[in-house]
RNA sequence: GCGGACGUGCCGGAGUGGCCAAACGGAAUGGGUUUAGGCCCCAUUGGCUUAGUGCCUACGCAGGUUCGAAUCCUGUCGUCCGCACCA
C-alpha cells in the first residue's frame, strides 16, 4: 500500500483526566466494554470461513471474596492470547462458565444462615461483574454455571451411561474421609495424608460403600497418550508418576493351605525370600493372625492407629509376627509371615515377599526383627564372593544359590523364572497401576444428586433417563450431615422397576465430575436435547489451547482427560484427547512476597488499581514483569513504570503529526511486528512488552509518520492494552473496532538490518564520548561544550545525519567533519583517530 | 530417595555457540525543570587505565569439548516444585 499524502487526520485531545494520572481511564474502559458487550462483537458461531481456535482458562469455583489482582493475570493471559488468535483470522471460541458446586459455597453458606444457591448466584454475578471490567474478550453467550439443573442433568445422564457402560461401580472398600469436609474423597484428593482443602486435617480410612468411577480400565491409554499432549514436560511426568505403572509378576504364595498373590518386580530374587510382609491395612489380616499372635497382633495395630500422619512418615520401620507361615513356591521353604507399617495396602495385593539381601526396606525390617538374609545375586562372576552386607545389593548381576537358574544374569532370570511360575500356575506377570478408580460419592448437598435409587426388592437401581434431571431440593434444613438426608420428599420414592417403595441415593458427586466436560458443554450450551449436538463438539473440539494452574495436574486433568476417552467410546466423541496444549501460568505474590490471598490480607484489587493507573497499564503490567508461566510479585513502584508509558502513548496520539512514514520507521515497524507476532504466539508477553516498547521509542523520535504504521502499533498493543487502543483506534477516525481488525503482516523486504547497524554505530559513539566527557569532569574539572567527530569519507552522510541525534544525547553542540577535510578545526590532530566505523573525537 | 525446573548487576529479568554480556523495566544517587514536588527530563550505578576505540574481572562452583562457551558436556553446590516405604 502506498503512503497517502499528508493527511490531516484529527486526533481528538482527551480532556477528560483524573487525579493520579491525567488519564480517565475508567470512562474509556467502561465504553468500550459496552461496546464490546452491545454488539457481541466477541459471540462466535460455527458457521465460519475461517479456522476454529479453541482458547480456554480452566473455569474458576465463584468464591465470595470476589477477583483480586491474581485473577486478573491469569484471565489477562488468556485474553491476550485469545485476541492475538482472533486478529490473526481465527474463529475463535473463548468462554467462560462457573464450577459453582461445592463445599466451600455450602459451608459458607450455613455460617451466614443463607442457601448455598443464593450464595453462589451472588458470587457468580460478582464474578461476572468484576470480569467484564477487565476487559476480557469472552463470549458471554456461552456461559455456563455447573450447580443449575439444565447443566448438571447431563452429568445424571454420563453417570447413568457409564453405569450402562460398566464404569461406574459401588463397593465396600477402606476409603479416605476427611472429618472436616465430613465426606469422603477421592485418591487425588488426599495429598501427603491430608485433606487437599484442609492441610491440617488428617484423612482416616473407613471401611464404607461408595460409587466408584473406573477410572483405571483407562489406566494404559491415559498414561500412553501423554505422549501426544503438547504439555509442560513438568505436568506429564507428574502424570506419569500419578498413574505409575509397574511391570511385575505376581506370585502365588501359601499360607496356612490357602494361596495368597504378591506383586513384585524382582521375581529374580524368589529364591532369597526369607520372609513375607503383609500391610497393617490389609483388610484379610486377621484371617493370617493365630490365637498366640492375636494379642500382639492387635497391640501393634493400636499403636499404628494413634500414630500421627507426620510421624508416620518419620517412623521406621515396624511390625508384628502373625503367627503364620507362607510357603515359597520355588523353594517350598516355609517362611514366617509378619504385619509391616511399610507395606502399601492398597498397591499390588497389601503384601509382598521380602528380600532382605536385595531390598533396602526388607533388609533394614530383618536387621531389626533378626530374620534371616540370604543373598542369591552376586556382582562379582564367575567367583561369586558373597561378603556380609551392610545395605541391600540392588545392582544387577548372576544368581547364586538359586537352584536351577545359578549362574544366570538376573535380568534374563527374572523372565525365566516368571515363565516357569506361570507353566506351574503359580504366578503370572502383570502390569500395576498406582491410579485408583475415582471414588466419586459425597455425603454433601451441593452437589449433582447420583441418579440412582435403593428398592427393597430390586436393590440398586438407576433411575430412568426421561425423569432427569433429579433436582436437587432447595427447601433444605443445614447442620446436621448431609441436609438431602433429612429430606423426605426428596428420599422417599419409587423403584422404576418394580414400582415399590424406593429411597433414593442422597450421596452426591464430586465436583470433579461436573468439571470434566464443561469444556464440551460451551460448545452448545443452550442445548436441552441433549448434553451437546456432535457436530458442534466436532467442530470446536479440542481445546487447542487450555490454560491454568499446575495443582490441577493429577486431578481435573486426569478425570477430564478420562472423561473424554470414555465418552469417545460412548460415541459421543470421535478424539482421544480434550487439550491439545497447555499453559500453566504462574502465580501472582503480594507485595509482601506471599502468594496473593485473602487470608493472607495482601490481596490487590482490579477495582483500585482500574481506579488509578487503568487496566490496560495493569494488564501491561502483569506481562511485562516476567514470562506469564513464572510467578510474579506485585509492585507498586513497578506499575508506575507501566503507567509512564502508557501516559507517553497518550501524549504521543495526542500530539503526533500523521504523514510520510521513513524507511526507517517502516523498518523498525515490520522487524517489530515480526518478532512480536513470535513472542505472543510462545506466550512470552514479557519480551513483546519489551519490543513494542523500543518501537514506540523509535517511532517517538520521528518527525511524522503514516497511518499504516500507526494503526500497526496499536494493533501490536491491542492484545495487551485492548481499551486504550480501541480508543485511539476511534479517534484516529476509524469506524471499525480494533479488537476485529486483522493482526498486521510483516514485510521482511522493508526489514533494514543495515539500518540498525549503523544505529548501533551511532549508539557507540554516544558512550565513547560519553566516557570522553566522564573523564574531562574527573580529570579536568571541566564541563564539556562541545565535540568534534571526523569520520572516513564514506560515513560522512550517516553521522551528519546523526547529528541531531547526537546532540541530543549528548546536550552539547555536536559538529561533523570528513577526516580529510581540510578545513576541519582539528588542534590535537584526533582525525587521526579515526577507523571504519569509528569517528576521531575532539572535545572542547 | 525418585522425578521436574532453575541459578546472569542492588532487584525483576533479556541474551541460549562468535557481532554482544547486562537490553528493557524497577530502585538508588547526583543534576535539571518547578512556587514546590512524590510528575517530567538528563547523568551515574563491577574494576583498572587513558581524552575514548583498550585491558581485567564477572553469568552459582570445578572441570571438559571448541579456534571461540553465560550458552554444549560432566561433576558439584544451592534454591524451588511435585511424588514418596508402590516391593
Amino acid at each position: 500500500m502506498k503512503n497517502p499524502a499528508k493527511e490531516n487526520v484529527k486526533v481528538l485531545p482527551i480532556k477528560e483526566t483524573t487525579e493520579a494520572t491525567g488519564i480517565n481511564f475508567k470512562q474509556i474502559e467502561e465504553k468500550w466494554q459496552n461496546i464490546w458487550e452491545e454488539r457481541k462483537v466477541f459471540a462466535v458461531r460455527e458457521e465460519s470461513k475461517k479456522k476454529k481456535f479453541y482458547c480456554l482458562e480452566m473455569f474458576p469455583y465463584p468464591s465470595g471474596s470476589g477477583l483480586h489482582m491474581g485473577h486478573a493475570f491469569n484471565y489477562s493471559i488468556g485474553d491476550i492470547y485469545t485476541r492475538f488468535k482472533r486478529m490473526n483470522g481465527f474463529n475463535v471460541l473463548y468462554p467462560m462458565g462457573y464450577d459453582s458446586f461445592g463445599l466451600p459455597a455450602e459451608n459458607a453458606a450455613v455460617k451466614a444462615q443463607s442457601h448455598p444457591k443464593i450464595f453462589t448466584e451472588q458470587a457468580i454475578e460478582n464474578f461476572v461483574r468484576q470480569q467484564k471490567s477487565l476487559g476480557l474478550s469472552y463470549d458471554w453467550e456461552r456461559k455456563l454455571m455447573t450447580h443449575s439443573s439444565e447443566y448438571y442433568r447431563w452429568n445424571q445422564y454420563f453417570f447413568l451411561k457409564f453405569f450402562e457402560k460398566g464404569l461406574v461401580y459401588r463397593k465396600k472398600s477402606p476409603v479416605n474421609y476427611c472429618s472436616k469436609c465430613e465426606t469422603v474423597l477421592a485418591n487425588e484428593q488426599v495429598h501427603n495424608g491430608k485433606c487437599w482443602r484442609h492441610g491440617d486435617t488428617d484423612i482416616e480410612l473407613k471401611q464404607l460403600e461408595q460409587w466408584f468411577i473406573k477410572t483405571t480400565a483407562y489406566a494404559e491409554e491415559l498414561l500412553k497418550d501423554i505422549d501426544k499432549l503438547q504439555w509442560p514436560e513438568r505436568i506429564k511426568s507428574m502424570q506419569r508418576n500419578w498413574i505409575g505403572k509397574s511391570q511385575g509378576t505376581e506370585i502365588l504364595f501359601t499360607i496356612n493351605g490357602e494361596k495368597w498373590p504378591i506383586f513384585t518386580t524382582r521375581p529374580d530374587t524368589i529364591f532369597g525370600v526369607t520372609f513375607m510382609v503383609v500391610s497393617a491395612q490389609h483388610p484379610r489380616l486377621m484371617e493370617l493372625v493365630t490365637d498366640k499372635e492375636k494379642k500382639e497382633v492387635e497391640k501393634f495395630l493400636k499403636k499404628l492407629k494413634s500414630t500421627k500422619q507426620e510421624d508416620m512418615d518419620l517412623m521406621e520401620k515396624d511390625g508384628v509376627f502373625t503367627g503364620s507361615y507362607a510357603v515359597n513356591p520355588m523353594t517350598k521353604g516355609k517362611i514366617p509371615v509378619y504385619a509391616g507399617n511399610f507395606v502399601v495396602a492398597d498397591y499390588g495385593s497389601g503384601m509382598v515377599m521380602a528380600v532382605p539381601a536385595h531390598d533396602q526396606r526388607d533388609y533394614e525390617f530383618a536387621k531389626k526383627y533378626s530374620l534371616p538374609i540370604k543373598q542369591v545375586i552376586c556382582g562379582n562372576w564367575p567367583k561369586p564372593v558373597c561378603p556380609v552386607l551392610s545395605e541391600a545389593y540392588v545392582n544387577n548381576g548372576h544368581l547364586v544359590a538359586s537352584g536351577e537358574f545359578e549362574g544366570l544374569k538376573n535380568e534374563e532370570a527374572k523372565e525365566k523364572i516368571a515363565a516357569d511360575l506361570e507353566r506351574l500356575g503359580l504366578g503370572k506377570k502383570v502390569v500395576q497401576y498406582k491410579l485408583r478408580d475415582w471414588l466419586v460419592s459425597r455425603q454433601r448437598y451441593w452437589g449433582t444428586p447420583i441418579p440412582f435409587v435403593y428398592c427393597e426388592k430390586c436393590g440398586v437401581v438407576p433411575v430412568l433417563e426421561r425423569d432427569l434431571p433429579i433436582k436437587l431440593p432447595e427447601n433444605v434444613k443445614f447442620g446436621q450431615g448431609n441436609p438431602l438426608e433429612s429430606n423426605k420428599e426428596f428420599v422417599e420414592t419409587k423403584c422404576p422397576q418394580c414400582k415399590g417403595k424406593a429411597r433414593r441415593e442422597t450421596d452426591t458427586m464430586d465436583t470433579f465430575f461436573d468439571s470434566s466436560w464443561y469444556y464440551l458443554r460451551y460448545c452448545d450450551n443452550k442445548n436441552d436435547k441433549k448434553p451437546f449436538d456432535a457436530s458442534k463438539t466436532d467442530y470446536w473440539m479440542p481445546v487447542d489451547q487450555y490454560i491454568g494452574g499446575a495443582e490441577h495436574a493429577c486431578m481435573h486433568l486426569i478425570y477430564a482427560r478420562f472423561f473424554t476417552k470414555a465418552l469417545r467410546d460412548l460415541g459421543f466423541l470421535k478424539f482421544d484427547e480434550p487439550f491439545i496444549k497447555l499453559f500453566n501460568q504462574g502465580m501472582l505474590h503480594g507485595p509482601d512476597g506471599a502468594v496473593m490471598s485473602k487470608s493472607r490480607g495482601n490481596v490487590v484489587l482490579p477495582e483500585t488499581i482500574s481506579a488509578k493507573y487503568g487496566m490496560d497499564t495493569a494488564r501491561l503490567f502483569l506481562v511485562s514483569i516476567a514470562s506469564p508461566d513464572k510467578d510474579i510479585e506485585w509492585s507498586d513502584s513497578g506499575i508506575e513504570g507501566s503507567l509512564r508509558f502508557i501516559n507517553r502513548v497518550f501524549e504521543y496520539f495526542n500530539g503526533v503529526s500523521v504523514g510520510n512514514s521513513s524507511k526507517r520507521a517502516e523498518s523498525k515497524t515490520h522487524k517489530a511486528i515480526k518478532e512480536i507476532t513470535q513472542d505472543i504466539e510462545t506466550f512470552q508477553y514479557n519480551l513483546a512488552v519489551i519490543k513494542i516498547r523500543a518501537l514506540f521509542d523509535a517511532l517517538g523520535e520521528e518527525k511524522e509518520i503514516n497511518r499504516i504504521e500507526l494503526e500497526s502499533f496499536l494493533k501490536l498493543l491491542h492484545p495487551i492494552c485492548p481499551h486504550i487502543t480501541e480508543e485511539f483506534w476511534h479517534r484516529l477516525g476509524n469506524k471499525t473496532l480494533v479488537s476485529l481488525e486483522s493482526w498486521p503482516v510483516f514485510d521482511a523486504s522493508k526489514i533494514d538490518e543495515k539500518l540498525e547497524q549503523q544505529e548501533q554505530q551511532i549508539e557507540n559513539t554516544i558512550n565513547d564520548i560519553k566516557n570522553i566527557f566522564k573523564i574531562i569532569r574527573e580529570k579536568q574539572g571541566k564541563e564539556p561544550q562541545k565535540a568534534y567527530l571526523y569520520v572516513i569519507p564514506p560515513e560522512l552522510k550517516l553521522y551528519k545525519e546523526a547529528e541531531g541525534k547526537l546532540k541530543t544525547n549528548l546536550n552539547v553542540a555536536v559538529e561533523v567533519f570528513a577526516n580529510n577535510d581540510p578545513k576541519k578545526h582539528d588542534p590535537e590532530n584526533k582525525a587521526g583517530k579515526a577507523k571504519f566505523g569509528k569517528p576521531g573525537i575532539y572535545v572542547v
